[in-house]
RNA sequence: GGAUGGAUUCCCGAGUGGCCAAAGGGGACAGACUGUAAAUCUGCUGCAAAUUGCUUCGGUGGUUCGAAUCCACCUCCAUCCA
């Protein structure tokens, strides 16, 4: 199978300009593709990881990637699928943050001997004139289609600044350099970027008079429609120091019946056989398909070690056990008042829960309990003796467990 | 620049002088049931030395015994006019 047919079989394709055209550049390994990443945390995220699936999916067959890092684009901010305003990054936020994605994308992508290109577009749309951009590229674009552009609608009625108005025309103008200067003729990104991407594809034929090419991914939704890789916590890391791999490996052991197929096959790179082999399973048996994603994304994003670890701390805990890899709390001395700690200060300084009020509550709601007993006084005290060694488990609802231990 | 409407807790949204830590809904969290799923039911959802105290309703001042609520100024947003 080869490599277009393969997205297509993996659900993976959304909308595309050209599907001939892109197909025949994409199997035979002549494109020379772009996809943007705006530097707006300290890590990549899920979404960040489907996009570099995706390239090295098309990597390996031939193909070559530019993986372009928004250093001028993170100035601005992308209103796509905003219902509001991001929060504006300073540009020392915007050089870490760059610097952390380098960082991790070298782990999943091969930059070596050219056979892919990282560039940052700070490069360029940093010493744009204003004027003469106006007369080069303004007036390639016409406001009236702007505005009917999906990823503005939702923002025409709580408001869109300028500033995050011109975004789609600073991302086109990338693909119209990235062109220029790599013969870079394709794109590919989520599903929300479609109308930037044509913003692009429109640019170079215009200015070029040359035929771009843009391709969307479908965006990993769960079966109630939101966007997967989000927690109320925020998002899921690949920073392991941000998510944990313990935790990163739950996320995905838990996700609904209805998405662990759909994420399998998107996500992973099992083949389609075994996965459809999967597709038959049913009720109960699903839970072994849960166990296959979260192991299968954990040795991906972090490694097989990491893996194992965390698929065997994670069915100790569930079957009752006991499991030496956990997210772990050290509290020192200073943390005891006279030689004891009360059960709520452990909760708050473990994380497991924000607040005291929020800890009583869940003390008094029978969430909470200790090597395996509920805990049903939150004045309870635990000596600093007890807690040295392995010191203890802490359980918090039926999924959030930390050791404590007192060094 | 002018006119009008608006900003309330994680989100939506009620509240127009005391009965307000603030209705209702959503979400989240916890319990029951389960398969570490979904659905359903129950509880819970500012902070704390917890039948009490403290801090919150865009910001800053003011009026008042008492302000989310009234007044002044400011900031931001939407709609219409330029």
């Amino acid at each position: 199978m080869q490599i277009f047919e393969e997205l297509k079989a993996r659900g993976l394709l959304a909308q595309l300009t050209d599907e001939k055209e892109i197909r025949e550049l994409i199997n035979n390994g002549k494109a020379t593709f772009y996809i943007g990443f705006d530097p707006t945390a300290d890590s990549l995220h899920v979404g960040h990881f489907m996009a570099l699936c995706l390239m090295k999916r098309l990597q390996m067959a031939g193909n070559k990637p530019i993986a372009l890092l928004g250093g001028g684009t993170g100035m601005i901010g992308d209103p796509s699928g905003r219902s509001d305003m991001r929060s504006m990054l300073t540009k020392e936020q915007i050089d870490h943050n760059i610097e952390c994605f380098k960082k991790q994308m070298s782990k999943f992508i091969d930059f070596s001997d050219g056979k892919a290109l990282m560039v940052n577009n700070a490069d360029w749309l940093m010493n744009l004139n204003y004027i003469e951009l106006l007369r080069e590229v303004g007036a390639c674009f016409s406001v009236n289609n702007m505005l009917r552009a999906e990823c503005y609608k939702q923002r025409m009625e709580k408001g869109l600044s300028f500033l995050e108005f011109n975004y789609m025309i600073m991302q086109s103008y990338d693909f119209l350099a990235l062109y220029k200067n790599y013969g870079c003729n394709m794109q590919f990104g989520g599903d929300d970027q479609w109308s930037n991407m044509l913003g692009g594809t429109e640019l170079i034929r215009r200015k070029l008079g040359k035929d771009a090419y843009a391709m969307t991914i479908t965006l990993l939704l769960n079966s109630e429609g939101k966007k997967m890789g989000k927690t109320q916590k925020g998002a899921v890391w690949l920073d392991p120091n941000k998510t944990s791999p313990f935790e990163f490996y739950q996320y995905w052991r838990n996700v609904a019946d209805a998405d662990v197929l759909k994420c399998i096959r998107m996500l992973t790179f099992l083949p389609l056989e075994q996965i459809d082999e999967m597709d038959k399973w049913e009720g109960s048996q699903l839970n072994q398909a849960k166990e296959i994603l979260a192991y299968e994304l954990t040795k991906l994003v972090h490694s097989e070690e990491e893996a194992v670890k965390a698929q065997e701390s994670s069915r100790a805990l569930f079957t009752g056990g006991n499991a030496a890899e956990m997210p772990t709390t050290e509290l020192t001395e200073a943390d005891l008042t006279d030689g004891n700690i009360d059960i709520l200060d452990i909760l708050v300084k473990s994380g497991l829960v924000k607040s005291r009020s929020e800890g009583r509550r869940a003390v008094e709601q029978g969430g909470v309990s200790v090597d395996g007993d509920k805990v049903d006084d939150f004045r309870k005290l635990y000596a600093g003796e007890d807690l040295g060694g392995e010191g203890i488990v802490v359980k918090r609802g039926k999924k959030n467990f930390k050791r404590v231990l007192v060094k």
